[in-house]
Formats: structure tokens, C-alpha cells, sequence
DNA sequence: TTGACAAACTAACAGTTGTTAGGTATGCTC
DNA sequence: GAGCATACCTAACAACTGTTAGTTTGTCAA
């Protein structure tokens, strides 16, 4: 009755996410949203145009994200020292926990999953967010220490597939299915990715 | 008119596993699968006994091809044998290419891709698809060359999960997207997954 | 008090959905 | 040729879909 949060735009956002995420955009009905959001289906159209127009603003701001990350990554990226073997795997394991696995980026990926089989933009994006954007920044990570003498000589770019190889492997084996993440599952994945990165470090760190 | 061949039931299957693979089970109507096969919506309830049963028989069919894949392994396994680098790149690069990127296969992997994300028993099928089936295999393979000598002393489960993390990840890096795969990705990814699989190789054989 | 705006509402539209009841043409068996 | 199973059909249902037109409500500036 009284003029809502200013905000409604943003619940509907965020309904649409959790809904798109496992059931896929074009089964999630406006009604569906609607119910949740606690509002009439015709109210959506004040604030989008249409159905689609809730996809792609959703789209946009998980792409306006990923550049964004993209650029931080550039700042710091000289940072870039020495680390001892617990750090080097403490950094990779804390990738999945506090990024992939972080509420909202772990939506999207889901949501990305759905939507890339049909959905180009999405595809793109799902590329950018899982394999193009990491290995990229993997690939002048080991760069750099490579020149300074951490990491043996070796072709950066393919020392950071291998790399991110292990960690989509984990994330996909633990984290791809229907259930919602148990923190048994949560601590297997930290496992596995522990030892495998344990070795990835003796492999080429020095 | 005429009684219609006796696999009207095996074409209503492709047809629909073709739709489900882009959009998704639940986007999917009966009507456009009967569009396409060329009978009235009505007539699908002859062979099936409503929309989830089509869904189902594909399941049901891709989990049996499954185990049967899975005992197949099981008898061919004692013919491992020491292989030179390119003959072990070889195998590699044909599992995706022959294997994973199979017409069918590749349309039920995509299918699953979705629909893993809220259906349990796509979601195991998915998993013991990409992940548990192909490590227990590979686990055995590099056990034996290593009881043979061919392959240096290490932890065999291990092994396979880096060896499986490669070509999972080469897969999906080049073919998880909405366009259809083109020879160009196709080259690509053998491209990327050999050098990965020759540095494998060198790490780990002897 | 008035007017303007934002943000919701009611009510309806035309089309689509899964599903069912009942009918029809074909070919096989007795 | 009668009976019957197979494999399709027509026609309809109730529910749900995205979307629109027009209306109401609360808030604030003039």
C-alpha cells in the first residue's frame, strides 16, 4: 500500500536469480517471480520492459562484474612474491570458497550453466568467468615469478591451464549438481584441491 | 494413415533429446516435439505416459548405456600395454573426439548440463559421466602400467584425476558453448589438449 | 489544496501448456 | 469377414503464459 523500497527493483533482480539458476530463464514464469517477490505480475512491467529485459539486466551487471574483477586484478597483480607451499595452496582452495563458491557469483555461474546452451552472451560470459579471465591473470602471476625465480622456467600460459584445469575439475566434481553445498562437500573439495596443488608446487615452484 | 513405422516411439526420443539439449526439458512442449516428428500431440501419449516419461526413457537409456560402457572398460583393461608419447596423446585427444563429442553422447551430455541442476538422477548421471566413471578407469590403467614399470611410482587415483582434469577442462574450455562445434574448435582443442598431454606424459612415464 | 509523480493495483487479452475422451484407419489372426 | 490390437487422429478441458490498458494509492513540491 505504501510506496515500496525504492529497492523492488533489485528483490525482483534477485528472485529472478534464484529462480533462473535451477530452473532456467524460460521456465521461470513472471508469476513465478511475482509470488515471491510478493507483488502483481503487471507491476514488473514498471520496472522492465519485458521478461527478457530481467535476463539481460541481469546479464550486464554479471559481465560488468567480471570487467571489473578483470581490472582489479591488473592493480595487484604486482604483489606478486615469494610463497610458501601452505600459502600457495591456501590461495587456490580460498579461490573456490570465497569466489566461485560466494553467494551471488555462484548463482550466476549455476544460472550461466542453463543459459549458455542457448543463450550466446551467456556463453560468452561462462567462458570469461571460468577459463578465459583466470587463466589470464594465472598466466602473469606465474609470469612474474617466474622472472623473479620462484617458479622454474617454463611457458606461463600453459603452467596457468594446468593450473585452473585442477580447479574446475574440483569445483565441477564437488559443487555442479542439484544439491545444495554441504560443508562435507566443502571440506572434500578443499581436500582433493590440497593435494593436487601440493603437487602442482613441488612440480614447479622452486 | 498408414500404421507408421514401428520406431514412431525412437523418434519422438531423438527429437526430443535434440530440443531438451539447447533448451532445457521444462521449455520444451509436447508440441514442438510433434512438430517436428510429424504426429499430433495427442498420439505421444500412446507410447509414453506423459512428458516426464520421454525425459525418463532418455535418462533411463543414457544410465544403462552407462553401465555398459563402465563393464566394457572393466574387460579391455589387462590389454594396457606400454605406449609411446604420441600413440598415449592419441587416446586422449579420440576420447574427446570420439567419445564426448559423439553425436549422442555429446547431445546427452548437454542435456544433463541442464538439467543436472535440479534433477538428482541427471545430476549423478552427470557426475559418474564426466567424473567418477573415466577417473576409476584411468585410476586402473596408469595402477597396472605402474605395476609394469611403464609408469613411475605415484598414487594412481591421483594421476588420473590430473590426467581427467585436462581433458575435462579442454572439453568444456571449447565445447561447452551455444554455437555448434566447428572444425576450427575441434582442431583447437586437440591442439591445446596434446601439448597438455605431452607434458603429462613426460612427467609421469618412463 | 492542488497537481504531479512513483509504484503499485485490477482485470482482461490471446496464445500456449499438459492431458484426456473418444473416434478412425490399418493390418493380423481366427 | 469378424474381431481385435496398433497407431494414429480430432476436439476439447483447465490451467498457465507474457503483456497491456486503465485505475488507485501514497508522497512530496508548489
Amino acid at each position: 500500500m505504501s510506496p515500496t523500497d525504492k529497492n523492488t527493483k533489485e528483490i525482483i533482480l534477485d528472485t529472478a536469480l534464484d529462480l533462473f539458476q535451477t530452473n532456467g530463464y524460460s521456465t521461470v514464469s513472471i508469476r513465478d517471480i511475482c509470488k515471491i517477490v510478493g507483488i502483481k505480475e503487471s507491476s514488473v512491467y514498471y520496472h522492465f520492459k519485458n521478461k527478457e529485459d530481467i535476463l539481460n539486466t541481469i546479464l550486464l551487471r554479471a559481465g560488468a562484474w567480471v570487467t571489473e574483477k578483470k581490472n582489479r586484478f591488473r592493480e595487484t597483480l604486482e604483489a606478486s612474491v615469494r610463497v610458501p607451499r601452505e600459502a600457495f595452496i591456501a590461495v587456490g582452495v580460498s579461490y573456490i570458497e570465497k569466489c566461485l563458491l560466494e553467494e551471488k557469483i555462484f548463482k550466476v555461474i549455476r544460472m550461466l550453466t542453463i543459459e549458455k546452451q542457448r543463450n550466446e552472451a551467456a556463453a560468452d560470459l561462462y567462458n570469461e568467468l571460468l577459463f578465459t579471465l583466470p587463466t589470464e591473470h594465472q598466466t602473469q602471476v606465474f609470469s612474474i615469478m617466474m622472472k623473479k625465480g620462484f617458479v622454474r622456467e617454463d611457458s606461463p600460459e600453459v603452467i596457468a591451464s594446468e593450473y585452473q584445469a585442477l580447479i574446475i575439475f574440483v569445483f565441477q566434481k564437488y559443487f555442479s549438481g542439484s544439491k545444495p553445498i554441504s560443508s562435507d562437500a566443502r571440506s572434500s573439495a578443499a581436500q582433493e584441491l590440497s593435494l593436487l596443488l601440493k603437487r602442482f608446487y613441488d612440480r614447479y615452484f622452486q
